[in-house]
DNA sequence: TATATCATGTAATGCGTTACATGATTTA
DNA sequence: TAAATCATGTAACGCATTACATGATATA
């Protein structure tokens, strides 16, 4: 009955296109030029995907000829709009951690054009707090198994250790601009209204 | 007419598989509690790619049932060795940098037990001067667009800049580990031979 | 004796990938 | 005028996900 949630593409274009109207191709581009997402640019990839996205009536389209090469424009429906700030704004569960940490990357990049700086805080506030659970319970897996491994194994294990580090560094740092940018703004504003 | 290549589920089922053998269960197990790598646990899952696996002639299954319950155990073929082989010693592309680092660490962490020191040297030479290229692109872009971005969207950016140079610096730690432990080798076999 | 775990599978579904296909418009 | 780019799509295919299904054996 319900139709289906979208796939992370779906989120994405959804954003993107929330971000201003574009049409395929546009989207096409932007996947293939910015190094943020690892996203595919294939046309099989994007078309049936903006094609669905209309069918379950999240985004609409209006065809543009005006001179140009014809080109098929997308805007986020009210729905559309809904859908997206309810994924953004889910909680960070122990899965997106272990296994999704991409996925929580790419709807933190997207947040501020949609939730604000209260939103994006808030993500970051959980990142932070279910990676910091996380790390430990690597290196306990790593004392524990780690003398049995092979040395690429073990420097595997490693690795993903090193890099949850320096994602929860990140986020720490991340945090601290968004507290920053909150305080100018909270100065700013208060210059404006004396 | 040619098979098709194995998925990286394939290629991870082969690996573990050549460090011991083993049944379905078991890997399901594997990917159940190891944290290394990022594969389902799902019977729907493991057992159609081991099927197809068999089919193509990689690996061979002999049902053990004494006592025990029954469990179909698996071993790799001379053919799945050299399937293996070549996987793991494929040249990396720019591409694996820069959509597929999940599965160079996932090729890296088998490298061992079917490679040998020396192949594994030769991968992490590779990634090291992918990676050391592509940091500075990443950053030129940054320098380009981060300007223009918001806030949470550069942030976004610069995390995964962090990542990958955490990801070089590894790769660095890795080869002097490499290094250290063959004049080990180097040194105890010299030994040996006097 | 009821529940958890061991152990192996199948079926429906949906999505992404690759490859194919078309046509208009700049640019060299 | 040939090639590159703009722009939108379709078709075949394969694979993973989810859910379903079964039955044996420990364990409480």
């Amino acid at each position: 009955m319900k139709p289906p949630d979208p796939t992370l593409l779906g989120y994405a274009l959804l954003a993107l296109i929330h971000q201003a109207p574009r049409s395929g191709y546009d989207l096409r581009k932007l996947f293939a030029t910015t190094p943020l997402m690892s996203f595919s640019d294939s046309p099989g990839a994007i078309y049936p995907a903006l094609k669905k996205l209309e069918q379950t009536g999240l985004i609409r389209s209006v065809v543009r000829d005006q001179g140009l090469r014809r080109k098929r424009v997308f805007r986020l429906s009210p729905s559309g709009l809904a859908k997206l700030k309810t994924w953004l704004t889910r909680p960070v569960q122990r899965e997106d951690i272990i296994r999704h940490v991409d996925q929580l990357l790419v709807r933190f990049g997207f947040m501020d054009e949609t939730v604000g700086a209260e939103g994006t805080i808030d993500l970051l506030r959980q990142m932070e707090s279910g990676l910091a659970a996380y790390v430990p319970e690597l290196q306990t897996f790593l004392a524990a198994h780690g003398p049995a491994m092979s040395l690429s194994g073990r420097l595997a294990l490693e690795s993903g250790i090193s890099s949850y580090k320096s994602f929860l560094v990140w986020s720490r740092y991340a945090l601290r601009q968004y507290e920053a940018s909150r305080k100018r703004v909270a100065y700013e504003t208060s210059q404006h209204s004396s």
